[in-house]
DNA sequence: CGCGCAGTTGATCTACGTCAAGCAAAGTGG
DNA sequence: CCACTTTGCTTGACGTAGATCAACTGCGCG
């Protein structure tokens, strides 16, 4: 599945239409919603769906943009749990409420809806997956190993390689996602390049010269040899 | 949810009684699974119920004992991604084989059953939910931090304060659960007694003294303080 | 008894975090 | 149109949590 984050393109006329507000949207406080037709949910770039704690009755698919879904530490400490482009279903939590919270990462539109038991069987399986990539990038790969690997990520099945990738992530989303700090994913950015692997294009974008080469080094099989002075 | 490691009783007229093997099962080879009656399989210590790259067609649930489930790189790194006690479904992967191997950490039972969408919701969710728990510790929790937050996973909701905590789990498995070094672990089991919010016990199990210590640590509320020389 | 395995402890190394400048693109406003 | 700020990114210098390597300690067991 390709991961396509081009930003909606705003309809001027729909959200000036009639607005639906699902109950759990209308009760956080503070924050407007645009709203284009029945169930479908305009979000501004860097606005939340719905935040840890909230009470969670519906689903929501990601009609365009992404969202990112995050865990939070007292102290501020955060861990970005998934990254979701159009056609990807959030909101899944055990209980009545949500364990996490959504943010749009660029201009998106999601469309909610119920949860019907038994429908939602393999995105909920795909989630499991996803997540156990995710512990195991986490847990036991090096930094330059979770870039790579988050690269070939945004890139999904079906990659142009001739086109430059973007993605609608900060340096600081990536690093929260790969569980690193800012700073070590600029420097493996730049040591992707010198490596040739990657070229640079635009500050959120970049060209892929060697999926093979991404692919051996978020396997592990590539042994990183230390640079010679 | 309490876990519940007790070795299964070993019932020696069971296991000379006809064997039910599920395919998935007998299909693998250089292992001998013994069944007692239908669909209820027993393992060995360190025995595998299933490996990466199985067919997946069924699901267990975990009657007695306890299970590691596990994601492996070529090179030999080992992440663990859930450890199931009794009353725990193992199993759920996308497509039709297992992402993970499951391997029994002690002598244990589990029942094999057929997969009906819609009935393991809440399964796959809690899933998803302790997936998510675990990205929050291995992309942003301290060593001591990932310690106190496993043994409190380990205690469950309903836990006797006065009698030790067992837990089926070597100090590399813990390690590879945390995702840390085995030594490490070592050293912040000492570094717990010594704050005095555990007591050694046996091999395997501790005395809990400070239930809620632990979980002031496990939250990251509790700043470390270097120890003064 | 002596072997082997799990755990502990100590010494040292290193990948990554932290702190602190710089830099370039994109506003902003007089 | 050009100073001036803002914001995200990059780079460098340095510190440290935890990995790695290497003994050593019990303890069970043939």
């Amino acid at each position: 599945m390709s991961q396509h984050f081009a930003p909606a393109v705003a309809d001027d006329a729909a959200g000036a239409g009639a607005a639906f507000v699902p109950p759990i949207l209308a009760s956080r406080s503070g924050q407007r919603v645009f709203t284009a037709r029945r169930h479908l949910i305009c979000l501004n770039d860097n606005q939340p769906l719905f935040v840890e704690g909230d009470p969670a009755h519906l689903l929501f698919t990601v009609v365009s943009g992404g969202l990112m879904i995050l865990r939070q530490m007292a102290d501020g400490r955060r861990q970005i749990v998934d990254i979701a482009g159009p056609g990807r279903s959030v909101g899944f939590t055990a209980g009545g409420r949500h364990d996490c919270a959504a943010v749009a990462l660029v201009p998106s539109e999601v469309a909610a809806r119920e949860r019907h038991p038994g429908q939602d069987d393999a995105q909920m399986l795909a989630e499991i997956h996803r997540l156990r990539d995710l512990a195991l990038l986490l847990g036991r790969k090096t930094a330059i190993e979770r870039l790579a690997t988050f690269l070939l990520e945004m890139m999904g099945e079906d990659f142009d390689q001739s086109q430059p990738l973007d993605f609608p992530v900060w340096r600081q989303d990536i690093a929260d996602y790969l569980g690193l700090a800012l700073e070590t994913v600029c420097r493996n950015f730049v040591a992707l390049k010198k490596r040739g692997l990657i070229a640079p294009a635009n500050r959120e974008s970049v060209h892929i010269l060697d999926i093979d080469g991404l692919r051996r080094i978020a396997s592990g099989a590539a042994a990183v040899e230390t640079t010679c002075p």
